[in-house]
Order: C-alpha cells, then structure tokens, then sequence
DNA sequence: AATGTTATGTTAGGAAAACTAACATTAATA
DNA sequence: TATTAATGTTAGTTTTCCTAACATAACATT
C-alpha cells in the first residue's frame, strides 16, 4: 500500500466534528447517531470532557448505515453486513503480503527514491499524534 | 475548471470544525484565533448559537497566519499581503495598480526590517493540505 | 387481541465548551 | 519613559452536548 494511501486513511480517522456537525452533514438526530454507537456500529472518539468527536468516516458509516436503514435492513443485518465487510478488508490485506520478494525490494527501492527526492512529503507519525486526545 | 476541484473547494470552506478542533489543529490559543478574526483575518461562519465553525480553508489560513508571525510579519503586513494574494487571484493587472511601486518597495522594506528584528523561531509550519483530501 | 420489540422522539438536569467584554502582561519601539 | 501590538486571564452568560429515563409508532409474535 502507497505511502499516500495511508495518510489519506489517517486523515479520514481524524476525530475533528462534534455531533452537531455531523447531524446537519448526515441528517440524523443525535438520538439516532448514540442509538447507531450504543449498537456499536461506529466508534466515535471522546473529547478530555467526554464530548463525542467523529471523523469524515464515521460521517461515511453514517450515511452508509442511513442508506441501509432506508432500504429496510434492520440493525442487526447492518452489524453483520458490517461484519463481514471489515472481514473481507483484513483478507485482502492479507492477499496484498503476498506479494513476492522481488516485487517487495522492487517497492522499497522505489520508496526510497521518492522520500530521497522531497523530504517533506514523507508523513511523520509524531506529526499527526497531536490531534488525538 | 474540473468537477473534482470544484467540488473539493466546497468541501474546503464548508464550516464544520469548532473552535476547540482548530485550536488543536493549528496550536493558536482561542484568544489568537478570535484576535485574527477581530483583524479580519478569517471570516468564520457562525452557528445558529453565535458559535464560530471554521472550515478547513479557514484552518489553513490560520496555519499561514501563524507562519508569518512567526517570521516577524505583523498584522499590518499579513493583511496587505492577503489583499494582495485575493486580489492577484481576481485579477493581476489589477492589483498592480492598487500599491504604486514606490509604495511596494516601501511596505516590504518594513516587513524586511521587521522580519530581521525576530531571529528566533525560522521553524515552518507543516502544510495542511496533507491532512485532509 | 394482547404483548413484545425496534427504532426513534422527548424531556430533565447537569457539565463542558464557547461567547463577549474587560483588565493584565510582555516585548518591542518611539 | 510611555505607547503599542499581541496575547493571557478572568468573570459571567449562553449554547451545546451529555446521560438516563420514559413515551410512542410501527411491526412482529403469541
């Protein structure tokens, strides 16, 4: 996986948006985005003062269990669905390790060159670790 | 212009973050950020409440605020220089006509010697736009 | 028909976050 | 020395969000 998928996959976790924001950007009340939390089917963040704080995918798995919802599955379909999604991403994780050793050095080289050509765009962890309470 | 661009500037200025969020995106105290809107610097939407939500256009304006205090430019100066960024990007030929050339050379003279005056803290800040899409 | 379940609405009381306005402080400058 | 610019601090108020409880409409089960 590219360097840039990552940190776009990172910024998307951000816990940046109170509940009110997300209300207006999905359309759900907030007794229907708890009830969706209090079934587990996201998980949003806490602020030091125990303020929910959503990231831009939680606003997706909102919209998506909204989607859902409208379409008549229940909640417990959803879970599985869920489920089963977040099982298929960990096996094509998995399919992405095995990839040969020749392909694997091919892809470190190639990183290398690119962190050597501009510094600045090579995202460092201890960058990002201040927007996590 | 393409779909894409315009639809990701929507996303940009759309005001979603509250004032805390982006007191811990940009390291500014609440004081300086509400200060800097005091001056005219950023326009932040408000909520129905009278709350202040920033968009990520907002956030990176800030983070450029910050940059140039940093180097010893002043208020006086960034809001000259913005001007004249928001006018370039109207129309060039315009702006040049807004400061005669004296009056330019006058202007960064100043900020120059300002500038000079804080040795400091040459440390940039990073660039927002590898946080978000 | 009566009862239970699911998803959501509503309300109350309390705590956190943000607001304005005023005064305080610090460093740089005239 | 006195002034100014940028920021800190505090007080009192309003808005937003919290949990918890009870209410309800639609639907399913007995």
């Amino acid at each position: 996986m590219s360097e840039k998928k990552k940190s776009s996959e990172l910024r998307r976790s951000m816990p940046l948006l109170p509940i009110g924001t997300v209300m207006q950007l999905t359309e759900l009340s907030a007794r229907q985005i708890r009830y969706y939390e209090e079934h587990d089917l996201i998980q949003p963040h806490r602020s030091d003062g125990n303020r929910r704080m959503f990231s831009l995918n939680d606003v997706d798995t909102l919209l998506e269990i909204k989607d859902m919802l409208e379409q008549g599955i229940n909640m417990a379909g959803i879970k599985k669905l869920f489920d089963m999604k977040k099982n298929a991403a960990v096996q094509s994780v998995q399919a992405e390790k095995e990839i040969s050793d020749s392909e694997l050095r091919r892809i470190l080289r190639e990183e290398m060159r690119n962190a050597n050509r501009h510094q600045k765009s090579t995202l460092r962890q201890g960058d990002l670790s201040r927007f996590y309470q």
